[in-house]
RNA sequence: GCGCCAGUAGCUCAGCUGGCUAGAGCACACCGCUGAUAACGGUGAGGUCGAAGGUUCGAGUCCUUUCUGGCGCACCA
């Protein structure tokens, strides 16, 4: 037994520094800050100055808490697009962003200062300051989280310019968003309307659905009818023929809206009644029938004739108390659950109603000031009084006038204020608009609002609908239909909102009371806005503001224009509309480049980002801002439900990253299939675990066998392992390795991730490990050191090693890294900084047979292991080869089916095996363990083969 | 309620325009190696392709309905 270990010292036996455990916890941090110290960011920039262009555009989060697994699969996904655009020789210039304006944090700042009592000092503060006060904490609120993020996603290995990420808050990038604003203001886009909002009479301001709190309240639910006007086409509509005069009867909770009545719904497929009701002929919808008698206590009750909702569409009715006549109009929401099935629709006072409104043309009435008074469009007895007063006053003109026909009192679930805990009501007041269906050049101020339609200018609409049809590419394909589907049926895009922390829409009120604000004006303010920050609004005087502004070359201005009396106003812009114009203040004012070749994100940017990006972008360049969207879903835990909080199923970020490291974590992503659901839970993460480490053993194979390899140059291994012949071993990798790095890159720039870590995957675990690897081992190990054997596949696996870094680094940085390191030492270039090997090499297609043949010996040697055979270097195998295919692979067949002896027989069916051990044998070597013939005792007393004798130099 | 997407072995997924006994990896079981060793190799057992109808000589693959889950929208007057 001595003597043959002695042998161990003579074998060439792998070594490398390269660890077996990653370690990845502690290395990951550690190679952060190297790559930081040694500017590695502007080593990879520097080095594809003068290569083409990835335009890659980054999506902002939003500026709040930690990031969690959503964001994870969100960046590395993007980073996985910068590092494989990189590895093939582009230059990306990757600029993180920030989404910092919005309610979620005015509404979490302003709970904060609530709960830490300074909020009641604010009240004092006069609008202006207050307003000032609530952005500066909002301000520091997301500056906060940005850096958190920031580190946190750095944290991540994801390579973007960190130094000059984007937030919307930057004065630059507000500058660019009044820019976008100003050019579709220009375009004719851009008007104001009515439109009802959540109000709150006790702080008079509009309040958004997150700031409203619902509580129970008691209001009175009646019953009213509405007379036709028209008693013929009533009957006609039934078919029948009545003498008196019938009514619509409505049901509502609201009876102050009732003075802003301008129609009635009715759903258009569900039947309606004619009924006498104690004398009274009325209408409501059939299956109320029943339940409306016995709430008003009807006692007579008879149905005279019934009709679809469709046939009543049309028909006009009297208002009980105000000089008009409305009619009856069709809406699918009209529901037979509560009510008469007759809907009362007051357009200035709901978002159905506005809708209906809208569509049928109705005006958007509300009769309400701010203070929740009726104004004097109202009936004189309403007129002065408060709402919540008008719904008494209502309900006894109603009585008196005989329209009432029951009333009662109803506790239903309302909308509170948050803050002052008052109801709020619904009231149409003034907003921004974005028109997705107005020509262009429909005119060039606020002022214009009359749309005329006169110019041949093709909508936004249809613009989107062409770029989505045609131009753009999406990954996956299914999101064109998607995003398709939500352009035609969006509404105009209301871009206003009644808060402090956001931009301004910088309009003016004149004197007279009408709404300044031009292209031109616009731009003069972003002049403004860009050296000193949106807050200028809320601090410069209008002269200040608009000291760039000329309104002698502003061909919109309004005539008398009188800029000292001008008074602010106080909208500001939809957050999205900030985030939309990211093409323009990020891309294109910095000149990164536009359009970009790809949005990413996940598949709620459809209505989000992605739409609100493109309607802008159309616009103001005619040109969509992406060339292809990349679309990913959401993360679901292992049972496939959404991940929460509350469900407590949610997965910390901090959590993964210490027990798997950032790079198990980008493994996992980058295997995942992104389109649909991502199940996602610690399981999966133990699996891309393993797999990571089998990947890194095989990496940690192929460098311990190069320990002794020459110093080659570049050519020189090359050639050495691209030009061994396609029967050896060596070609077959090289075959195998050409094909992997196509398969790879082809993934890559088809977003394909999940392809190229499978092709990666088993091209380590197959290819590889099960192959080549325990092929090669015999003669890396027992070889001569110097034959040209041993160095032929030395080379084979420096360049397998080569091109295996590169592939991987996309994926790995750090891991790819770390052994690009350990291959071509401590003086090696950043690995990004390289582009792929460019393996030359053709597959040839014998190898399959020989592989097929390979696999029979397994089986072979299976059954074998049942009769006597434990290790397979026992054996000698007689493959058949009917047709004489294998026999050019012959000298590496034992190899590569790990016996001792292959022999090939053109007359065999099926493989033989003989057990080496027995009589006429053959001897055991005790330095390769191997039987191959030739083994007999040499002049140390050993018994070796031949290529042992030769190694050992006896 | 509407639109889009997904539902194939315990898990993650392949299965293109319908056509050989439905594939891979992981996990599992068993065996081997002990000179990649908290590694490595081999073999094997796992599926009524969510369900029900239909088209077809033939369907995981096409059509209809349905169930489950996800994303978005709408609804709660």
């Amino acid at each position: 037994m001595s003597d043959t270990r002695d042998y161990k010292t003579t074998l060439n036996l792998p070594k490398t520094a390269f660890p077996m455990k990653a370690n990845l916890a502690q290395a990951e941090p550690a190679t952060l800050a190297r790559w930081q110290k040694q500017g590695v960011s502007a080593a990879i920039t520097a080095s594809r100055v003068n290569a083409p262009k990835f335009v890659f555009h980054d999506g902002p989060p939003y500026a709040n808490g930690s990031i969690h697994v959503g964001h994870l699969l969100n960046k590395v996904l993007k980073d996985l697009v910068v590092r494989s655009a990189i590895m093939e020789g582009r230059g990306c210039h990757y600029v993180p962003g920030w989404d910092c304006h919005g309610l979620p944090i005015e509404h979490r700042v302003m709970t904060g200062l609530v709960e830490s009592g300074k909020a009641a000092k604010l009240e004092t503060l006069s609008d202006e300051h207050r307003r000032m006060a609530i952005r500066r904490e909002c301000a520091a609120y997301a500056a906060k989280f940005i850096k958190t993020q920031a580190a946190q996603m750095q944290r991540l290995l994801t390579l973007a310019d960190y130094e000059n990420p984007y937030f919307t808050m930057q004065p630059e990038y507000e500058a660019g968003t009044l820019e976008v604003f100003a050019g579709l203001l220009e375009k004719g886009y851009v008007f104001r309307q009515l439109k009802p909002v959540h109000w709150s009479i006790a702080n008079r301001t509009a309040l958004a659905e997150a700031e409203l709190e619902y509580e129970d309240r008691v209001d009175p639910s009646i019953y009213v009818d509405f007379e036709a006007a028209d008693t013929s086409k009533v009957d006609s509509a039934f078919g029948v023929e009545c003498d008196c005069k019938p009514s619509f009867m409505i049901w509502t909770t609201t009876p102050w809206t009732l003075p802003a009545n301008l129609a009635i719904a009715v759903h258009p497929r569900h039947k309606y009644a004619l009924v006498e009701m104690d004398g009274a002929l009325t209408i409501v919808a059939a299956e109320m029938l029943d339940k409306v008698a016995a709430v008003v206590g009807a006692t007579a009750v008879s149905k005279k004739a019934e009709a679809l909702g469709s046939a009543l569409v049309g028909l006009e009715y009297r208002h009980p108390f105000c000089d008009r006549t409305s009619r009856i109009v069709a809406a699918e929401y009209v529901t037979m659950e509560d009510g008469t099935g007759l809907v009362h629709t007051a357009p200035g006072h709901g978002d159905d109603d506005y809708r209906t409104g809208l569509r049928e043309g109705l005006e958007i009435y509300c009769p309400v000031r701010d203070d929740g008074t009726f104004d004097e469009t109202a009936p004189k007895w309403l007129q002065g009084k408060v709402v919540w007063d008008g719904n008494a006053l209502v309900i006894e003109h109603l009585r008196t006038s005989g329209h009432l026909v029951h009333a009662l009192q109803f506790t239903h679930s309302y909308p509170h204020d948050w803050r002052s805990r008052t109801p709020v009501i619904f009231r149409a007041t003034e907003q921004w608009f974005i028109g997705v269906d107005r020509p262009a050049g429909s005119g060039a101020s606020a002022n214009s609002a009359a749309n005329t339609g006169a110019t041949t200018s093709t909508s936004l609409r249809a613009m989107a609908l062409e770029a989505v049809s045609k131009t753009v590419k999406f990954f996956p394909e299914w999101g064109r239909n998607r995003l398709r589907g939500m352009l035609e049926s969006r509404p105009d895009w209301c871009i206003s909102r009644q808060r402090s922390w956001g931009l301004p829409i910088p309009a003016f009120r004149q004197a007279d009371g009408s709404v300044f604000m031009t292209a031109a004006s616009v731009r003069a303010i972003a002049d403004c806005v860009k050296s000193k920050g949106s807050d200028a609004w809320f601090t410069l005087a209008p002269t200040e503001l608009l000291a760039a502004y000329d309104a002698s070359k502003d061909p919109d201005a309004p005539k008398s224009l009188d800029i000292a009396s001008l008074a602010k106003m106080h909208d500001i812009f939809d957050v999205w509309f900030e985030a939309g114009s990211s093409w323009h203040s990020v891309m294109r004012q910095r000149g990164v480049g536009f359009p970009s070749a790809l949005y990413l994100e996940g598949s709620d940017q459809h209505r989000g980002w992605f739409q609100l990006s493109l309607l802008p972008a159309l616009g103001v360049t005619g040109k969509p801002p992406f060339d292809a969207l990349v679309t990913h879903g959401f993360l679901v835990d292992k049972d496939g439900r959404k991940m929460s909080k509350s469900l407590g199923n949610a997965l910390e970020v901090d959590t993964l990253l210490k027990d798997y490291g950032a790079e198990v974590a980008r493994w996992w992503v980058s295997g995942v299939a992104y389109d649909g659901d991502i199940r996602i839970d610690l399981d999966y993460f133990k699996v891309a675990g393993d797999s990571y480490r089998k990947v890194r053993n095989t990496l940690r194979f192929l460098l311990s066998n190069l320990f002794d390899a020459p110093a080659w140059s570049d050519e020189e291994v090359r050639a050495l392992a691209l030009g061994a012949p396609p029967e050896s071993l060596v070609g077959w990798l090289m075959g195998e390795l050409a094909q992997l790095e196509a398969e790879a890159r082809a993934g890559y720039a088809a977003y394909d991730f999940r392809k190229v870590h499978l092709a990666i995957f088993n091209f380590c675990n197959e290819t590889l490990s099960a192959i080549f690897c325990a092929a090669a081992k015999d003669r890396l190990y027992c070889d001569a050191a110097n034959s040209p054997r041993r160095r032929t596949t030395q080379a084979a696996a420096s360049v397998t090693m080569e091109v295996l870094c590169r592939l991987l680094a996309p994926i790995l940085p750090h891991t790819a890294e770390e052994a690009w390191t350990a291959l071509r030492g401590e003086n090696a270039p950043v690995l990004f900084t390289q582009t792929h090997y460019g393996v030359k090499a053709n597959r040839d297609a014998r190898w399959t047979d020989v592989m097929i043949a390979c696999a029979g010996v397994s089986k072979a040697i299976e059954v074998a292991k049942t009769t006597g055979i434990d290790n397979p270097l026992d054996a000698a195998v007689i493959i058949p080869d009917p047709h004489g295919t294998l026999a050019p692979f012959l000298p590496e067949l034992a190899d590569l089916c790990g016996v001792s002896q292959v022999t090939l027989d053109r007359s065999a069916t099926s493989v033989v095996v003989r057990d080496l051990r027995q009589d006429g044998g053959a001897g055991r070597c005790d330095r390769s363990w191997r039987r191959d013939g030739t083994v007999r005792v040499r002049s140390d007393g050993g018994a070796l083969s031949d290529r042992d004798a030769l190694a050992v130099g006896v």
